[in-house]
DNA sequence: ATGGCTGGGCGCCCCAGA
């Protein structure tokens, strides 16, 4: 089974390039973010022509988050993560699909730092941490994946000394990712490939993505049961250099049948 | 160190993103 995640900055500006990336990449379930469209306004009906079903928590203008499937019913479990701390922010969805439990999400950009929304970004995270926490010790094959907006590490950074004070990769960012990761969750990209640079966003300013002056966000974080079926995980890089793309690539894994 | 680009909104400029 094949599961990706894709920031797409806007579901309907970007649906010609979504549809094309659907169909070249083939994906059979899919988490999304950004969709910056209230719940009226998703396309569903063009991703159903595409072969798949969605359920979808949007939001007008800004965030708003989707999970899309082709293998089979999407069993939602929640929209908005406990304890939200600005819960008219959608910024997470959950649903079980073809025996996976999938928690898509969309975390705060928090810049700038200081401020009232790196506070948020800090907050959100930790409501995030304690709803992982949970969903580990259910023993479930779990994934969380999307738009993190941390920086795991130096490695992960095209110019790192000029990101230390950004809220993207700032010192209590990088400690709350690595927390996360230690309650048992497996960073699938960096697991298959260590020590190798990866980015899944490059910025539209100064021809970032023909410099490759890029950033690793997107992640998928498997439980054990999940890590133990990973056999690839890769960037559909290319699609970045598409006309009207958006300032993130796809990200996939590859899991092994059960 | 700054400003560069893009999508969405009730829009002919501004906000947010990362």
């Amino acid at each position: 089974m094949k599961i990706a995640t894709y920031n797409v900055n806007g579901v309907n500006g970007r649906l010609p390039v979504l549809l094309r990336w659907l169909e070249s990449s083939a994906p059979d379930v899919v988490v999304l973010q950004e969709l910056k469209a209230p719940d009226t306004r998703f396309p569903a009906d063009a991703i159903a022509d595409a072969g798949y079903q969605a359920v979808w928590h949007g939001q007008k203008s800004w965030n708003g988050v989707a999970i899309l499937s082709r293998v089979g019913e999407i069993h939602e479990t929640r929209r908005g993560l406990p304890n939200d701390p600005d819960p008219a922010q959608s910024r997470y969805i959950e649903a079980a699909v073809n025996g996976v439990l999938i928690g898509g999400l969309y975390l705060p950009n928090g810049n700038p730092r200081p401020g009232p929304k790196f506070d948020y970004k800090i907050a959100w995270f930790e409501a995030l941490i304690a709803h992982a926490d949970g969903l580990l010790a259910s023993g479930l094959p779990v994934m969380l994946a999307g738009d993190f907006n941390v920086m795991p590490t130096e490695l992960d950074v095209y110019k790192p000394e000029r990101w230390t004070d950004d809220a993207l990769f700032a010192p209590e960012i990088r400690a709350a990712y690595a927390r996360l990761l230690d309650q048992g969750w497996t960073d699938a990209l960096r697991k298959l490939h260590p020590g190798e640079t990866i980015y899944t966003f490059w910025d539209y300013f100064r021809n970032a993505y023909t410099r490759n002056a890029g950033l690793r966000i997107d992640h998928l974080l498997l439980s054990p049961p999940l890590a133990a079926r990973l056999v690839d995980a890769q960037v559909d890089r290319e699609v970045r250099g598409w006309e009207k793309t958006s300032d993130h690539a796809p990200v996939w894994i590859e899991l092994a049948d059960k």
